[in-house]
DNA sequence: ATCAACACTTAGGATAAACTAAATTACCTG
DNA sequence: CAGGTAATTTAGTTTATCCTAAGTGTTGAT
């Protein structure tokens, strides 16, 4: 009976919090107050405030001075907030003109105001695609996410063909710049050489031969095969 | 020099303020407290406080006891609010399918999240529609709008006939009867017959005839013309 | 001309979310 | 294992927006 409580619609901050902390806790690890903070540009004693009150509404685990994971409604509602966001994206790039490199902030507010209605009408005038425009795969209606081995770049062997899936980065410069070079999601590329210590590699793509430093290698996340 | 301050994005509440202080304010009337907390579903000394501070930011004329009126930046903003409620209701009903009737929800809450560019990105996607869906002139980009002069369908003669261009309501259940009833924007009715006294009015639609009260034809703005 | 009713404003308080400054905890290093 | 550094939390303040309660202004009816 006390199970599920009347839940009075989340704020903005709240909605952009849990979104945070599940991007930090990808990896398995909890997000800390100062990761969490840089995250979402405040400061931590803010973060501190607001971890409290999320925790109390059910919404995360807090171990004091240990971070924060999401609960299982927490993580339903960040990936809601994903699935938004990226069905935003893409419906702004495939219907309305956006590029890539645009997209993210116009997302990052609609996100919030859009109902659940207007994003299923959007994700079904696209034919409810699985990625969107950076390759980020799109949580389902019910939370399921597809989820794929992909490979950084930067981790790539001489000699091997992989293709461009995913770019892991919201910087509107550095889209356009790897659009520009042409490693858009769905390139095939071939390890030409790779400098040891982070070093840059060459890489063969169909717009010709590339040097990409280490960092940006890491964020081109690749797979072998057709997906 | 000191003409063009600085002015800091405007909250939700600002804006929702300036809309219904221009809408309460169409008659040329200024617009009392308690009228607009009314509109605004607020207590009045909430109301108050608001009004304070929107004339210090120069977007109201306050005349204490009096009533409030938009200056001209508090009218500008409020059309362009306008401007964006109207070409998102556009954009949802051309495109994603919404009905006249359940539109109007979405697009107040869209209506302060999207950028100028998305909006102007949407109207232009429709061919810049000089009115919505409800036949209410969208303003331009720059303000002007389309002042068009409709009669209410419940001061129009026995014998003469007209086209209802605009109906006056945001009530989804008022918006579904209507549609049903055959009374949409754009049909063409002839006044059969009306009762005194703000009494009900019979009137023939190519949908057949049909009898309207007072009240729900005064929402019926109609030309005579072919606008 | 007064006064009751209503409209409006002021005063004071609550909440959410941010901040700075200060205190506390954790952990690594020597 | 003591101490220092970095991470975290607590305490207290600020701003925006709402509220209720109380006080003030306006006006129409007698």
């Amino acid at each position: 009976m006390t199970a599920d409580t009347i839940r009075e619609p989340l704020t903005r901050s709240s909605e952009d919090y849990l979104k945070a902390i599940f991007h930090l806790t990808q990896g398995g690890e909890a997000a800390g107050t100062t990761d969490l903070a840089q995250a979402l540009d405040l400061a931590p004693a803010s973060v501190s405030g607001m971890i409290k009150r999320l925790s109390e509404q059910g919404l995360l685990a807090h171990e004091p001075y240990r971070g924060v994971k999401l609960t299982a409604e927490g993580r339903r509602i960040a990936l809601r907030m994903l699935r938004r966001h990226r069905v935003i994206e893409s419906y702004l790039v495939a219907r309305l003109d956006y590029s890539w490199d645009t997209v993210h902030d116009e997302a990052e507010r609609l996100e919030h105001a859009v109902s659940d209605v207007l994003v299923e009408r959007m994700a079904a005038a696209l034919g409810n695609p699985l990625v969107d425009p950076h390759g980020d795969p799109i949580p389902g209606a019910n939370g399921e996410m597809l989820e794929l081995a992909h490979v950084p770049l930067s981790e790539v062997a001489v000699g091997d063909a992989v293709v461009v899936r995913r770019v892991d980065s919201a910087d509107a410069a550095r889209l356009r710049y790897i659009a520009d070079a042409g490693l858009v999601p769905g390139t095939a590329v071939t390890v030409v050489d790779r400098q040891p210590f982070r070093g840059p590699m060459t890489v063969r793509a169909p717009s010709g031969e590339r040097i990409v430093g280490h960092d940006l290698a890491a964020l081109l996340l690749c797979s072998r095969g057709p997906r």
